[in-house]
DNA sequence: CGTCCACTTGACGCGGCTCAACAGCGGTGG
DNA sequence: CCACCGCTGTTGAGCCGCGTCAAGTGGACG
């Protein structure tokens, strides 16, 4: 259906906060820009230290934003989803990548080359706010992991993660807040680094604690919310 | 002199790199929005919690911005000197201020009304531009210490900071550079999340392998930078 | 149903934190 | 000017906890 088509196209800029003050009219020129690409669960979107071409908006999926490290060691910074964007360094500077992407599930993004954005930013200097707004964001979430890092202990870094991926991914349920997972174990070791084998024994414990059940790999439920601050 | 109250105010305006791309007239124009102010070592800039009003600008010296824990510790997130801003979330979103700024040193600022700069923001867009630009770098670092923090080794985050601080507060001398330390081992401490005796040992123990040197308690000299990496 | 990879659990060692004692330095007041 | 005091830095001893290595288990997917 023809029309179907179109609205596909629209989910890419009618979801995206940074678009948000524009009118219908509007988003609809910009949908000409846009070039959508889907990735597969762990493909990688985009390599530490390439030069990158476009500003990349999710439409659908999630991925991780990472460095690996010379001794194999990996650092996730960032997990986005729909709705986030990446990309917008190159924009204001001519550099190369400062981190990886790989989709942690089947991704669908959209990309504006760069020249376009430039434009499309001089003409509606509002979504240069929007931008800002959501630089403040991320440096808040930077600044905030940087002071888990650097001064709580690791039950507390656990406990922080756990309800960070509760507002971000949890569903209110009669028993408590389920959890459907973006990360492996292993992945959330790397993202409040740790190893596997800690980010395991620690769960292990609070679920002996009667504070979460795991639900296989994918899902934990916090039954007692509390008990993690 | 009257002509150098002139250059005083200038100077505020002038060295700030989110200002660079305006002419004379323009930042004279400016000059009439700031309010100055001085500020002694150990006094308190800003106070986390706060609702900031004006966007602040560093004529003259060197400040902390820090956040305090429940259980008393301290983390350093940024050193700001000479032409560097904070501030600038309350210009996009209304919020408090996330962490505190203390002066390090004797230290000059340059305050901005938030309403002023708004409008200033919008008359000059490309000031806009700056700051993302400003902002990307900040994140660029909080990134990279965010990987130092989750996976490099206690020593690896020691010679990091002696190397970052090497390049923002060195001379080249024929011994090798000297420092001028912006912290306190204390605060080196609180800087990349280590306790003062362990950044007292490790400064022990790098002078003992003959690759730096300690000069009193404000000053280093790094005889052979290459073994720093 | 079988294979493989991720997760779990255990044992162990090392390294940074804690506590404690002392030294050095700067600031203050007599 | 000196004496005192408090804060910062240094150094030592000991402990605890996380990383490492290794073995075993379980779940996901073909």
């Amino acid at each position: 259906m023809h029309h179907c088509e179109t609205c596909k196209n629209n989910v890419c800029t009618k979801r995206v906060p940074i678009f948000s003050l524009l009118n219908h009219d509007e988003l609809n020129k910009i949908i000409n820009l846009i070039n959508r690409k889907v990735y597969k669960r762990n493909e990688i979107i985009i390599l530490e230290g390439q030069y990158l071409k476009n500003l990349v908006i999710i439409n659908n999926g999630k991925v991780k934003a990472f460095k690996n490290t010379i001794d194999g060691k990996q650092q996730i910074l960032y997990i986005f989803s729909s709705g986030d964007f990446f990309g917008e360094k190159s924009l204001f500077m001519n550099e190369k990548a400062s981190y990886s992407i790989e989709a942690l599930e089947e991704t669908s993004i959209c990309m504006i080359g760069k020249k376009d954005f430039q434009n499309l930013l001089s003409q509606y200097p509002n979504i240069g706010l929007k931008i800002m707004e959501e630089l403040s964001k991320r440096i808040e979430r930077l600044e905030n992991a940087i002071e888990n890092m650097g001064t709580k202990s690791v039950d507390a870094r656990i406990y922080d993660v756990l309800l960070e991926f509760a507002k971000s991914y949890g569903t209110q349920e009669k028993e408590g807040i389920l959890i459907d997972l973006p990360l492996s174990r292993e992945g959330i070791a790397n993202y409040i680094g740790l190893t596997r084998e800690t980010v395991s024994r620690k769960l292990s414990n609070l679920q002996e604690e009667n504070i979460i059940k795991m639900i296989g790999n994918k899902k934990i439920l916090i039954k007692d919310k509390h008990k993690l601050f």
